[in-house]
DNA sequence: GTCCGCATTGAACCAAGGTTCAATGCTCCG
DNA sequence: CGGAGCATTGAACCTTGGTTCAATGCGGAC
C-alpha cells in the first residue's frame, strides 16, 4: 500500500466485476479482477492486492474456502464478501472466520465502499503490526539454534544455574550464549525479551 | 457452573419460551427465562446464569442492545441469538460483538443444543481464566503503592540503581521493596512478573 | 497518646548475572 | 586441506540482585 490502495476483486460473474471495479475507481482505488479463486491464488499481482472483494459462490473454490486458505498465511489480507445467495448461517461463518463485512447483491455503493474501507484500514493495522516485529523477526533469525534454546528458557525466568542443568553443559557457557544473544537481539533485560518474545509468539521452555 | 449448567432465555413470547425451556431441560440444563431484557437485568436469577439464549427483537431492550450491555461487564456472558426476523447485516453485527451463534426460527433442536454447547464451552473457558487470575489480582491487591510503583519500574527492565533514581529514594529502599513484593505474588523472576502483570493488565512505568 | 502499617536507610554478605581473555572440538563448505 | 561458524569450557573480575540485622520517621486507628 504505497500509496493508491490496490483493492482485490474476486468473482465469476463478467459483468459484477465490471460494476465492481467502475464504483471502486471512481472512488480512486486500485483493481485487481480475477474470475476464481485459483486464479487468485496463482496470480502474481496478488502480492500488490491490499484487500479482497470475494463472491461467495463461485465455481471451484467457494469465497470462504479461499478465505480460509488465506487465514493459513501470514500476510492476512482482509477480506469483505459479496454475495447473491447467502444466508445467516453462511455470514455466521464467514465473519467468525474473520472477515470485514458480508454484503448481499445488490449492494449499495456506499456500503460497499464503507466495508472496502474498513478492510483498508485494518490492512494498515495488520501492517503496521507486521512492521514493527519485522526488525525483531529479522534479528530473531540470526541466532544460532543453541542461542535460540537459551532464550526460551531465559524468558521462563529460570537461572544460568538451572538452564545448564536442563541442557547438559556448563553455567559458562550459558552465559556466554546469553550474552551473544542479548547482543544480537538489542535487549538486554530479561523484562524486555519476555516482553519481545511474546509479541513474537516464541514460547517459554517447559 | 456448579454441576448442572443454566441457560438463561429471554425472549417475549411466552410460547417459545416454554419450548425452549422443554427442549433444554431434557438436555439436563437447568432453566431461568425472562420475558424481556430488563427483567434479566434486575433478576436475582441473573448471577446463576451460565449462558443466554437471546430474542433480537423484543420490547424495550432488543437482544443486541442486552449483548452490549453486558460487555461493559466484567463477568462476561456467552450469548446465542435466536430470531424470527433476523436478517444478514443483524447477523454480522452480533457475531462481531462476540456472539457465540445466532440461529434463526424455527430452530432445529440439534442446532439449538449445539449452539448452547459451545456457549457453555466459552462460559467454561472465561471462568477458568477468570479464576487463574483471581488468586493473583487479590495479591496484587495487598501491595501498597511504593511496591506497586516499584514493581512497575521491575516489569519495564529497569536496573534497582535506576528505578532509586526515578523514585528518588534510595537503591536499599527499593531491594525492600522489591522483596516484599515478589513475596506478597509468589513470583521471584522478573520473567514471571512481567507475564503476570501482562495478563493482568498491569502497564510498566514509562 | 500509643500502636501499627508504611516508607525509608545503612551496613554487610552471599548468590547470580555480565564481561573478558584464552582455548578446544566439531561440522560444513569451498 | 583450511577456514568459518558454532558450541563449549575455565578462570578471573566486577556489577547487580537478594537477604538479614538494625533502626528511624510519619500518619492514621483505637
Amino acid at each position: 500500500m504505497s500509496h493508491i490502495p490496490t483493492i482485490g476483486l474476486v468473482d465469476d460473474e463478467p459483468g459484477m466485476l465490471k460494476a465492481l471495479r467502475r464504483v471502486l475507481t471512481a472512488e480512486g482505488f486500485h483493481v485487481r479482477a480475477f474470475a476464481s479463486a485459483a486464479e487468485f491464488l496463482r496470480g502474481e499481482d496478488r502480492a500488490q492486492v491490499d484487500c479482497l472483494v470475494l463472491d461467495v459462490s463461485m465455481p471451484g473454490l467457494t469465497g470462504l474456502e479461499l478465505q480460509e486458505h488465506l487465514t493459513r498465511e501470514d500476510a492476512r489480507l482482509p477480506v469483505v464478501f459479496l454475495t447473491g445467495q447467502g444466508d445467516i448461517p453462511m455470514s455466521v461463518r464467514a465473519i467468525k472466520a474473520g472477515a470485514v463485512n458480508f454484503l448481499t447483491k445488490p449492494v449499495n455503493d456506499t456500503d460497499l465502499l464503507a466495508a472496502v474501507h474498513a478492510a483498508l484500514a485494518e490492512a494498515r493495522r495488520l501492517q503496521d503490526e507486521h512492521r514493527a516485529l519485522a526488525g525483531l523477526r529479522q534479528r530473531l533469525a540470526t541466532l544460532t539454534p543453541r542461542e535460540r534454546e537459551v532464550l526460551r528458557h531465559v524468558i521462563t525466568g529460570k537461572l544460568n544455574k538451572q538452564i545448564a542443568a536442563d541442557l547438559g553443559t556448563s553455567e559458562q557457557t550459558i552465559k556466554i550464549h546469553r550474552m551473544r544473544l542479548t547482543a544480537k537481539l538489542g535487549l538486554t533485560s530479561v523484562a524486555e525479551l519476555v516482553r519481545a518474545m511474546e509479541r513474537l509468539g516464541v514460547e517459554p521452555a517447559e
